[in-house]
RNA sequence: GCGCCCGUAGCUCAGUUGGAUAGAGCAACAGCCUUCUAAGCUGUGGGUCGAAUGUUCGAAUCAUUCCGGGCGUACCA
């Protein structure tokens, strides 16, 4: 719609041979403004050293004559304020039921291709609630590209052969040989969580004490991976995710591409050699100093694999790239971008959201997630504490750049102060009047939403005008990749409809074409509310 | 020290490609259930948008400086 004014303007103003300036169409935030506003003259006062005002009264005619505005007004400094035609909204209504599940979707990037990199934690324990905060947004960017007509891979990358994983197995090997000698020396920087005597255990159980004293501990790396794999898929399908690609650290070195990395940036003259470690040469103007992407020891560094990886993703060929990274990393990611310029490649195709860490509080307590530690919060505690859809919308409510603290017990509450509730409950209650519809009403059938009927409502033409909005929303959510945007627009659909609700009986046997009539704007709020449910990632209940 | 992010109502946060009277939820207070779910609706109170200066028709939004908080600044990932 704003698209539809933007072009009425610029058409009427090439007609009166003036320039077209950058203006925007806007949704005012006062309804006396009208429905959508512009501050076209405003622009082109600065442009012309004329009066705002005057300009406005010149384009004022042409505007007043086009049909799907009933009144166009100039308004202060010489905004012009558009008031839509009734007939507007009836068509929007008609869009709606028409396309229901796929309302809001959009093709701006059909037959495209996009990959979203995300969770990526490494096997070395089940997550922990902080993870859920990347767990979730990844989910619903996820549902947002696809909504706007991308070919989308789920992505999910590991580091397998560096330390942590060396850690992993001498830590269940020593809760194995723990078995045996209770005094058996635990790692100082093991982990220390229980999981690891269950894995330990599960071995024992196998191979009862064949591994015993054994110098090779590869089986228990092996078997922890395995294991750490399994926790970690199976709190990520609570959510309904699936990745459809692992990606394996270890790929890249079977296969040769970190060796061949290195002797690219060797022949490039990027790399030089010190003190037994390979550094690559970093411009001075961006990043302090040079970064060691091979160790004295000889073990790469996180930094070369991860642009190798990288590149193995440009190479796919993905029109888009997204990764989705803790604040933690919000450096590491630019060497390894710029390591890949280095290396020839474009990067302009990969875009990094940097999400920050999340607090837990529960009431006034703060919760504590290290690692170390045998008392931790998983994040499948969390889902247990407050349920997955909670956990879905609190994480991905607000936006990704901002700190977050996550009120367990706010979360956990099963009444009206939980956001999540006033959402649901808005589609549970349509459900609800459906329900009463089939009931009551003799003979119900869905053909009364091919019918045209006169809605005269002021809350429903309300109504309609939120929901018309959707696809944009949709739209300027992806944009940015923040889909918390929607959850305050799906908000807004949701205060809409109770005050409608509120006001008007739905069904009313006495009269039925208004009781037709405002199912119709029923069904499209509802439609509305689920596609929108389905892209932030919670579920929409028929009844609560 | 340097880099990135943040500072908006008592609390948690929207709003930041410059636009009209700065918003929501919770908390506080006052109303609305013989009618499709009151997990709802209606109303009241609550603000130096961290501070200052600048840019201009106009600044929460842009620039500079300062103050305060988080993360990073590894031959950890």
């Amino acid at each position: 719609m704003k698209d539809i004014i933007q072009n009425i303007i610029e058409k009427t103003l090439k007609g009166l041979h003036l320039p077209v300036p950058g203006f925007s169409v806007d949704y005012p935030k006062n309804q006396k403004f009208g429905d959508f506003s512009s501050n076209v003259s405003l622009l082109l006062s600065k442009e012309l050293k004329r009066n705002p005002r005057e300009i406005a009264e010149e384009l004022l005619p042409k505007l007043s004559g086009e049909k799907c505005f009933s009144k166009v007004e100039i308004a202060g400094a010489g905004f012009l304020n558009f008031f839509v035609a009734d007939s507007f909204y009836r068509e929007i209504l008609k869009d709606i039921l028409n396309k229901k599940e796929s309302y809001g979707r959009l093709d701006i990037n059909k037959g495209k291709t996009a990959d979203l990199e995300w969770v990526s934690a490494n096997p070395t324990g089940p997550l922990h609630a902080g993870h859920g905060r990347q767990v979730c947004l990844g989910k619903a960017i996820a549902n947002l590209l696809e909504w706007t007509g991308y070919d989308l891979t789920r992505e999910y990358y590991y580091n397998d052969a560096g330390n942590q994983m060396n850690n992993l197995a001498k830590s269940v090997y020593a809760r194995y040989m723990q078995k045996f000698d209770p005094d058996f020396p635990f790692p100082d920087d093991g982990y220390a969580g229980d999981y690891i005597k269950e894995i330990a255990e599960e071995i024992y159980n196998e191979k009862k004490n064949s591994l015993k004293d054994s110098e090779d501990i590869s089986y228990f790396k092996k078997k922890g991976e395995e294991s750490n794999f399994n926790r970690i898929k199976n709190t990520l399908a609570k959510f309904g995710i699936q990745h459809n690609v692992f990606f394996s650290e270890t790929a890249l070195y079977k296969n040769g591409d970190i060796e061949k990395l290195l002797k690219l940036f060797e022949d490039k003259g990027a790399s030089r050699v010190e003190e037994g470690a390979t550094w690559l040469i970093m411009d001075k103007d961006r990043f302090q100093k040079d970064k060691v992407i091979v160790k004295a020891t000889g073990e790469p560094t996180y930094r070369l694999p991860d642009m190798a990886y990288h590149i193995n993703k440009v190479n796919r060929e993905f029109d888009l790239m997204v990764d989705i990274f803790g604040s933690d990393h919000g450096d590491t990611y630019k060497e390894v971008l710029y390591g890949m310029e280095l290396a020839g490649y474009e990067t302009q195709n990969i875009k990094v959201i940097i999400h920050q860490m999340v607090t837990f509080k529960m009431g006034e307590e703060s919760v504590k997630m290290s690692k170390r530690s045998d008392n931790v919060y998983y994040l499948d505690d969390l889902i247990d504490d407050v349920g997955v859809d909670a956990t879905q919308l609190f994480f991905v409510m607000r936006s990704a750049n901002t700190h977050l603290d996550f009120d367990i017990e706010l979360a956990k509450d099963r009444s009206d102060k939980n956001p999540v509730y006033y959402l649901q409950y808005a589609h549970a209650r349509i459900c609800g009047i459906f329900r009463n519809a089939e009931e009551n009403i003799k003979d119900f059938n869905e053909e009364y939403l091919s019918k045209e009927y006169v809605i005269s409502e002021p809350e429903a033409l309300e109504l309609i005008k939120v929901l018309s909005k959707f696809p944009e929303e949709v739209k300027s959510s992806y944009e940015v990749l923040e889909p918390h945007k929607l959850i305050y627009y799906l908000n807004s659909v949701a205060e809409m409809f109770h005050k409608f609700y509120h006001n008007n009986r739905i069904i009313n046997l006495e009269d039925m074409d208004r009781t037709y009539a405002r199912l119709q704007v029923c069904e499209s709020a509802k439609k509305v509310l689920k596609n929108g449910f389905s892209i932030i990632g919670i579920s929409a209940p028929e009844r609560m």
